[in-house]
RNA sequence: GCGCGAUUAGCUCAGCGGUAGAGCGCCUGCCUUACAAGCAGGAUGUCGCUGGUUCGAAACCGGCAUCGCGCACCA
């Protein structure tokens, strides 16, 4: 930054990747574990590689690059580790696309040329997000980036997998799950969302299969059942009613006839049927729906499944086998009224659960899959909340501790294996010379950590005496939840299991795990509690803690410490931004327009703390936003306060210039010092209690308010004179400075900039490395600032006493201030020559009431404009200037003011009970204040019949 | 159905027991050599409704309304 000649306004572009490329090539924030400094740790929710940078991501870096800059500048060894995650069925949706235009399947292509094709891919466009991270300014640590899929993640799945399996808590069964048919995958039942869908409800009759006995037990001759889904009519195995429903009790037992197909089912009494729903019977298609399945179980009754994986009917359907599901609906439907089967037909909304990537409604399906055993899991994590060690973890806003909390509880298991082939291959092996070649869900398996270790285990278990044949494998070809190396990441990236791994706890740890595990912090928002931060916490439960004890003696086996829960990003509208709705708003955009410290100061300053989602204020048209504009206005305005330090300065810098010695600090000094030590104490502990909306509010205003609008202008008259501009400048090099260190975290590019401008620092040393200013103590003064407000105070009434008269700002005025408040009057008269400046006083006199007395007789006063502001009379006594009816307006809205103030506090001292019952200091704060409010109004009306 | 949050100036939001605040927008006047992305001054509110607690409620408690979110879900 060169010092002079610098332009009026402040142009982020070329300041802002200047210092990220100085930062990151100098290594900056590349700790080493074994630095001083307590360790501070954060990893970074990684994004998915196939995304673009949205306002969300804007804002979880703006929160976390402010927390960590800010423990940077404490002092702390702070690592922040970036990275991203693989996205299975994203990057398999768009690579898939990609073949698809091109007449393929990646079947066509194969596994391995498929995933080579995959990792060009992500070699190409997967980095576009990283890139776009950097363009905010985040200090992460960019030489430990990670990937999910990397060699060290792979091998922390790889070994996750095979202890969770050893444990007994990864099994494969044959269970419903959520099937999608778009991605041809199953996914876990997180990754479902129910929609409210208008569709309708059948009504089919059943025919008893032995109709004489039910019409004399109960009158008919068939029962009548509601199904939203015809089509799963195929699969029936049941009727169920209420056990206690009188109406069907004596049909239970009985045998009904399934239309269409001819199959006997039984009539089943469940609990889970309710009596007073429809006609309370219900079909039971156990191979089709979850709580079907489940009353199948109670009643071991057969599973029938009619829907194949492709979302067609399949074989077990008949006739109509083949035709896609939704179109088997219709055909059963006319296949039934034909029989006259069908009974009517109503329209019903009604929750239909939908794949969240694939957009189509899931397929219940029985399907063999891998599943984690959550419920282990889950109570170690609950158990480290219920009973607080201190190491539990710390919610912030709290309430969102029982929303992790709930999940846990009655949480069922999880879905880990994906039919799909970008991802963390699952690492068992089927011995297929067991079966002849075949993979069956009864083929027998080894877990292993790879094919050789798969290899010894299953000659050893198969490979030995009766077996002739050499033990032949084949690893299983499906993948694992993304999310499954997502809940590793706290550790995996922090080099787990390093040569802990094959098996053999108690080996040395890596050097960066030792360090910084457990994290400081998770930053995240709400919208992944379940998702990430109870998997996290779930994995590292079983992972994270030998027996009793946490890997490494920590006192913790939990991934964090704290756990700062922030809200959405919302649009104009309040609604969630979204790429499907249309509505994001591009932070790239943003950044162009009005530079990255200006977005972030913007999004934090939005956030108050409580974990609300943030509204965004955008012009689609113009593509501006006014909150964003006004956090560039802010950029502005340091900037020119600087550049005004600097034309002020003579050259010289904080450094050489020295504390200012305290005897010659002259009332705003002492003002602008007390100040910056309180603003100083407030900022760290907000900075440190996650209030950081009210950490960037605090020094916004500090900046703006009290030192450019006050403090600059208090010493421009002392810097131009050589006597008094000494201290003026150390003062000011001083608050300028240590203001830049504390706006750091929230506006890291221009602090940097306008620091060395001021420090005169070399290129190479970086305000990011700097120590937080040293708290002054002896500084803070409540009476100088109580004080000082009051100057400031009388300075406003001057100037609406002019504006009131009209006078040109150019025109020179008397002011004439009484009260009877000797230290009030002391502290003016201290303050004449600020005043004078401040005011373009022709003179400034401060009387007491007695020679106010005096004054009031002579020629002219009676025509003074008056103003109050607590025990201060203000008087511009000007003759020939003034406009008489604003004089009058002004002295009528003092006095409504000061009645209105009467009647209510008078009121209140009426008021027995508020004397006796209200604090001393309170009611006398009140008579005060009543006191006060009439000395005003009595002036009002003094002044008022001067006026005539 | 269960739970959570929100409701304060035209807009976006602070305030969370002691007489209503900020930013933007609006009105008036200023290119006052740091800044017009600025400066000075000004106007603007039955603090969603309703009971209660209290000397005192925007704030605390109960109910209601509206909006939003999460979980569960009956075919």
């Amino acid at each position: 930054m060169p010092e002079a000649n610098l332009p009026k306004t402040y142009d982020p572009a070329g300041t802002e990747a200047r210092w990220q490329q100085a930062w990151e090539a100098s290594g900056a924030f590349h700790p080493d574990p074994g630095a001083l400094g307590e360790p501070f740790s954060v990893v970074i929710p990684p994004p998915n590689v196939t995304g673009s940078l949205h306002m969300g991501h804007a804002f979880n870096t703006a929160l976390i690059d402010t927390i960590v800059r800010f423990q940077r500048l404490r002092g702390r060894n702070v690592l922040c580790l970036p990275g991203t995650d693989h996205a299975s069925i994203a990057v398999q949706t768009i690579l898939e696309k990609q073949l698809n235009a091109g007449g393929q399947r990646k079947e066509d292509l194969g596994r391995e040329a498929f995933l080579e094709r995959a990792w060009e891919w992500k070699a190409g466009s997967g980095g576009t997000i990283v890139g776009q991270l950097r363009r905010l300014g985040y200090s992460v640590d960019w030489q430990r980036e990670r990937f999910t899929l990397d060699a060290g993640c792979s091998a922390a799945v790889i070994e996750a997998f095979n202890r969770l399996h050893e444990q007994g808590l990864i099994y494969r069964g044959e269970y419903l799950v959520n099937w999608c048919p778009a991605s041809g995958s199953a996914v876990s039942d997180l990754e479902v969302e129910m929609k409210e869908v208008d569709g309708h409800l059948w009504h089919f009759r059943y025919p008893l299969s032995a109709p004489a006995t039910a019409a004399a037990a109960i009158g008919r001759t068939h029962l009548e059942v509601a199904t939203t889904r015809p089509e799963t009519l195929l699969g029936d195995t049941a009727v169920a009613v209420n056990p206690s429903d009188p109406r069907y009790a004596a049909l239970v037992g009985q045998t009904l006839t399934l239309p269409l197909v001819g199959r006997q089912i039984p009539i089943v009494a469940d609990e889970h049927v309710e009596a007073e729903f429809g006609t309370g019977c219900v079909k039971v298609t156990p191979a089709h729906d979850p709580n079907d399945f489940a009353i199948g179980q109670r009643h071991q009754l057969p599973l029938i499944t009619v829907i194949a994986k492709d979302g067609t009917m399949n074989a077990a359907a008949g006739r109509f086998a083949g035709l896609d599901r939704f179109a088997a609906r219709q055909a059963v439907v006319a296949a039934m009224e034909a029989e006259g089967c069908l009974v009517k037909v109503e329209p019903y909304r009604h929750s239909v659960p939908f794949s969240d990537r694939g957009k189509v409604p899931v397929e219940p399906l029985l399907s063999t899959q891998w599943f984690v055993q959550a419920e282990p899991l889950a109570a170690r994590c609950r158990e480290a909340l219920a009973n607080p060690s201190g190491a539990e973890p710390l919610f912030v806003p709290e309430r969102w501790s029982k929303v992790y909390r709930d999940w846990l509880t009655d949480i069922r298991d999880w879905c880990i294996s994906r039919q799909l082939w970008w991802g963390h291959r699952i690492p068992a092996w089927f011995v297929v010379s067991e079966t002849g070649g075949a993979i069956s869900d009864s083929t027998p398996y080894v877990v292993a950590r790879d094919q050789a270790e798969a290899q010894a285990k299953a000659e050893a278990q198969f490979g030995t005496g009766t077996h002739a044949h050499p033990v032949v494998l084949e690893q299983d070809p499906d993948v694992l939840d993304t999310w499954f190396s997502s809940g590793l990441w706290p550790f995996s990236t922090l080099g787990w299991p390093g040569e802990r791994a094959q098996g053999a706890p108690g080996g040395p740890e890596p050097a960066d795990l030792a360090r910084w595990y457990p994290t400081s912090v998770l930053v995240t928002g709400f919208d992944i509690i379940f998702f990430w931060v109870a998997r996290m916490t779930m994995m590292a439960s079983a992972l994270m803690q030998d027996g009793e004890i946490p890997v490494g003696g920590r006192d913790t086996w939990m991934p964090f410490r704290d756990v700062y829960i922030h809200g959405l990003v919302r649009d104009e509208n309040n609604r969630k931004m979204s790429k499907s709705a249309g509505n994001g708003i591009d932070p790239l955009l943003l950044i162009e327009r009005y530079g990255a410290d200006a977005l972030r100061f913007a999004l934090v300053r939005e956030v108050a703390g409580a974990g609300q989602d943030i509204r965004l204020d955008y012009d689609r048209k113009s593509d501006t936003s006014a909150t964003v504009e006004g956090a560039r206005n802010f950029a502005n305005k340091l900037w020119n306060a600087t550049r005004f330090a600097l034309m002020n300065l003579g050259g010289e810098t904080p450094a050489s210039l020295g504390e200012p010695e305290p005897a010659a600090l002259q009332l705003a000094d002492r003002w602008i010092l007390s100040r910056l030590a309180r603003v100083n104490q407030g900022t760290a502990e907000r900075y440190t209690g996650y209030g950081l909306g009210e950490a960037a509010k605090g020094l916004y205003e500090f900046a703006w308010n009290e030192v450019c609008d006050w403090y600059l202008e208090l010493i421009k008259r002392r810097l131009q004179d050589p006597a008094q501009q000494r201290t003026a400048r150390q003062v000011l090099a001083k608050v300028l400075s240590e203001l830049l260190v504390m706006l750091h975290p929230l506006m890291p590019h221009l602090s940097e900039e306008l620091w060395h401008g001021l420090s005169g620092e070399a290129e190479s040393t970086f305000l990011a490395l700097q120590s937080w200013p040293a708290l002054n103590e002896a500084a803070l003064n409540d009476q100088l600032e109580a004080s000082f407000a009051e100057l400031i105070e009388a300075i406003r009434v001057v100037r609406n006493l002019r504006a009131v008269a009209g006078l040109k700002p150019s025109q020179s005025a008397p002011v004439r201030f009484l009260t009877v408040r000797s230290e009030l009057a002391a502290l003016l008269r201290e303050a004449t020559a600020d005043i004078t400046a401040l005011t373009r006083a022709e003179r400034v006199e401060v009387l007491s009431p007695e020679q106010a007395e005096a004054a009031s007789s002579a020629k002219g006063n009676q025509r003074a404009l008056a103003g109050v502001s607590g025990e201060l009379q203000v008087l511009l006594p000007i003759e020939g200037l003034v406009d008489l009816d604003a004089l009058r307006g002004r002295l009528e809205k003092d006095l409504a003011k000061a009645e209105k103030e009467i009647k209510g506090l008078a009121g209140r001292l009426a008021n027995p009970n508020f004397a006796g019952k209200a604090p001393p200091a309170v009611v006398a704060e009140c008579r005060a204040n009543l006191a006060e409010a009439e000395a005003q109004a009595a002036l009002a009306r003094k002044r008022l019949a001067d006026l005539g």
